[in-house]
DNA sequence: CAGTATTGGCGAGCGCGAGTATCCACGTCA
DNA sequence: TGACGTGGATACTCGCGCTCGCCAATACTG
């Protein structure tokens, strides 16, 4: 199929289809002349986890970037196929945030987790920001949170498909980003049900 | 104090704080003069909202704007400060979304929900989209999330401070929004320790 | 009380990210 | 043959979150 073919199968217009391969986000088509090229099923698919991961997961190019390179070109184990996640994934956290609160927690929880990880400076953000805005997460009830959270998490580690590196890396980063958005919707839409339950429903 | 010392006592440039101002996120402080005005411990307090919400949650300045609106003029009820906050937080879902599977999620759980509900069209969105990239989302596994998260969301309602309705709006926003990053970062931490048992630790 | 520093207020400008638009020299197909 | 589609490249736009510059009125400082 040639580009105007391919916009038309994935809803993304021509002209963002030639921005992306640009970009290197989406692999050039086979050219069969000065002025044309096929594209494949493959492109099909790639243009779907582009737009997944920008719409869906609001990741910048750059980050895109990232993925796809690792989708392209995957890395000899499964922990560094997850590291080449995270690192991708927003938000950007300032380095020198003090990360000690965040790691009482995952010491308390029994976690090994690098100490410069990202997550653990998200984590620790995300907990001084509770503090300052004065709702402070004490450390108990964080690590309710990751008791909570720990079988989910495990579940999801189990189910890593061992076959195609490219699927591998699919699951992970989609896993990663698009069940963070899953998480956070279902969260929202229990506090709605129980807010409605327990304090009759409003408009 | 006056906006220097405000800048100070925060870590926000004068200018931003300025910008903060005239953008109405920030209530003026009481003008003692034609240049000079005082400002108080709120205004350090919602300046650090204000923070938090940009910062960690990630809100855009209008979504900021409706949350500061919603403390400075509390709504009637809970249920109703709830939609503000909701509505208030990224990311915005497109309205044309078929919510269907997320509402077939919704029943299986038992949960009672708007059904224009943006939280709806957000997991739809998200279920839409790992559909997308070739990794369905079953309802069965999606509501075993459901399950997982409304003992944390339970625990949430409950705990809603019933004193100032500041400290409630403040509550309801940066609990959702923050803790929704304290989440994400447990669920990292966790696949991290758990890739790190099964996998070996790499680099 | 002179001189410097701050302030509030406001319009304009900037840098970045993510596309859009415009061109152009080809190819393709009716 | 001729209208339309294509690949490739460069330039432009747009929204957002600040950031700068300027001004006149004050406030502190020696």
């Amino acid at each position: 199929m040639r580009i105007g073919e391919l916009s038309r199968s994935t809803g993304v217009t021509v002209p963002t289809i030639k921005f992306y391969l640009r970009e290197g986000l989406l692999p050039p088509g086979e050219a069969t002349s000065a002025t044309q090229a096929q594209y494949g099923e493959e492109h099909v698919r790639r243009l779907r986890l582009v737009r997944a991961l920008i719409e869906v997961a609001r990741l910048p190019i750059a980050s895109v970037r990232a993925v796809t390179a690792a989708v392209d070109d995957p890395p000899e184990s499964f922990h560094d196929l997850l590291g080449i996640a995270h690192d991708a994934l927003p938000p950007a956290v300032d380095d020198d945030v003090d990360v000690a609160s965040a790691t009482a927690v995952v010491d308390g929880l029994g976690w090994q987790v690098h100490p410069t990880s990202r997550a653990l400076r998200q984590l620790a953000a995300a907990m001084d920001a509770l503090e300052g805005v004065g709702l402070p997460a004490s450390p108990e009830v964080v690590e309710r949170y990751g008791r909570a959270i720990e079988p989910l998490a495990a579940q999801e580690i189990d189910q890593v498909p061992t076959g195609s590196s490219e699927e591998a890396v699919t699951y992970v980063v989609s896993g990663t980003a698009l069940y963070e958005q899953v998480i956070a919707a279902l969260r929202r839409l229990a506090h709605q049900d129980l807010s409605a339950r327990r304090f009759g429903a409003g408009a």
